[in-house]
DNA sequence: ATAAGTAGTGAATCATTATTCATTCTTTGT
DNA sequence: ACAAAGAATGAATAATGATTCACTACTTAT
C-alpha cells in the first residue's frame, strides 16, 4: 500500500477548514451572508472554490456551522452572565443587557443572526439560536418563580417575549439602512435604547418599574 | 390619428392588475412569497409572463405591493381594535389579541408577512409593517399615560417590545416546519398561548397582572 | 524511485428564474 | 376597411452563483 492519512495531514486539513470557517465568519461579520460567496470565501482562505466543498457538503451546511458557531459565542456570553452569583432579577437584566450591548457593538453580525434574509437551512439554525437564549431566560425565570422574586407566570411564553422584545428593538437599530448611525465604537455601556428595553422586559416579567 | 386609450380599456388595463396582484396574494397566502414565481402568477392570472412586466416594474416591485396591501389589511384590522370606545388598557388588549388570533387564523400568509425570508426591497416594507403596528400601539400607550391608566414609560420603545414580544411568540408556531400543528379551523377565540402573550406584555405596559 | 491513494484546483457546467423584445393581436378613429 | 397606436405574448436570453469533475500536485509506504 502506499498514501495513508497521517496527524500531519488531518492538522492540515482541520486548519484548512478552520480558515474557511474563519474567512465565512469575517465575511458575515462584514456583510451579512449575503457577501459572503464561495468564490470570495475561498479567495480570502487562499483555496479554491472546489476545496470548499471536500470540508462542507454545500453552502448551506457551511453557513449553517457558521451560524451554529457565532451563535454559541453570543448565547455562551449571556449564560455566563446568568451564571453569576446574586439575585436573579439582577442576573436576568445583566443578562439582557449584554444580549443587546453586544448586539449594538457588531451590528452586521448581530443583524445576520437576528434578521437577515437566509437560506431555509440557516432560517432553522435561527429558529434554535433563539430558543436557545429564550431556554436560557426560562431557567433563570423559574428560579426565580421557585425563590420568590419573580410572580409566577408561563416561564416559557415570559422568555420567549423577552427574546423577541429585545430582537424587535434592535433591528431597527441594526438595518443596513441605519449603517453608521450607532457608533459601535462606544466604550461606554450606557446606551439609553439599552436601558428603555430592559425597563420594559423588567416591568413584564417582575411587574416592578425600575 | 387612430388609437387613444379609452376607457374601457383603462379599466381591463385595471381589472388585469388587480388579478395579478390577488393572485400574487393567493400565492403567498398558500405558500410564502418564495412560491409565487412570475410563471405561476402569470398561469393563475391567465396572462403571459411579459404581461406583468407591463403592470410592475420587476417582481420585486409586484412583491412589495401585494406585501403593502396585505400588511394594510392586518393593520386596519389592529386600528380598529384600538379606535373603539372605553379604557386604553382594554382596548390594546383587544389590538393585541386581534393581532395574533389573525396571524393564527392565516399562519402563512402570516409568516410571509413576519418572518420569510425575502428580498430586500420586500424587507424594507416589512420594517415599515412592523413600525406601523408599533405606531399604532405608541400612540395609544400615549393616550394611557395622558390618563394616568398607564403608567409614565417610553411610548415607542415600550410600543416595539410588543411588537416584537408578540411576533416572537407568533414565528414558533407559524413556522412552516409547524405546518398544520396548529388547526386554523379554530373558530374558538382563546387560544392559551394568545392568553400569555398578552399577559406579558399587559405587565410590561401597566405593571400589573391579570 | 515508484506506485497508490488523497487533496487541491478552477474553468466549465448547471440550475433557477427573472426579464426582454420581436412579433402578433386588439382597439380606436377616420 | 384601414391605419395608427398600444397591449399582450412567450420563447429566448440574461444573470447570478453554486456546484462539479477531469486533471494536477502532493503524501506516504515500500
Amino acid at each position: 500500500m502506499a498514501y495513508r492519512e497521517t496527524e500531519k495531514m488531518r492538522n492540515r486539513k482541520a486548519e484548512a477548514r478552520r480558515r474557511i470557517i474563519e474567512c465565512t465568519y469575517g465575511c458575515v461579520a462584514g456583510g451579512g451572508f449575503r457577501s459572503a460567496q464561495i468564490t470570495r470565501i475561498a479567495a480570502c482562505a487562499g483555496v479554491a472554490t472546489g476545496t470548499i466543498y471536500r470540508h462542507f457538503e454545500s453552502k448551506e451546511h457551511l453557513f449553517a456551522e457558521v451560524f451554529r458557531i457565532a451563535t454559541q459565542r453570543e448565547v455562551d456570553k449571556v449564560a455566563e452572565a446568568l451564571a453569576t452569583e446574586g439575585n436573579v432579577v439582577t442576573r436576568l437584566e445583566t443578562a439582557l443587557r449584554q444580549f443587546a450591548d453586544r448586539a449594538l457593538r457588531g451590528p452586521v453580525m448581530a443583524w445576520s443572526l437576528i434578521a437577515e434574509p437566509v437560506d431555509p437551512k440557516v432560517e432553522e439554525e435561527r429558529l434554535k439560536f433563539r430558543r436557545a437564549y429564550a431556554q436560557l431566560f426560562e431557567q433563570a425565570i423559574r428560579e426565580g418563580i421557585e425563590e420568590d422574586s419573580v410572580p409566577d407566570q408561563d416561564a416559557r411564553q415570559s422568555s420567549t417575549c423577552l427574546v423577541g422584545a429585545i430582537a424587535e428593538s434592535l433591528v431597527g437599530p441594526l438595518s443596513p439602512a441605519q449603517a453608521g448611525a450607532t457608533e459601535p465604537a462606544e466604550t461606554n455601556d450606557h446606551d439609553p435604547l439599552v436601558d428603555s428595553i430592559i425597563c420594559f422586559c423588567m416591568q413584564g416579567l417582575t411587574g416592578t418599574r425600575r
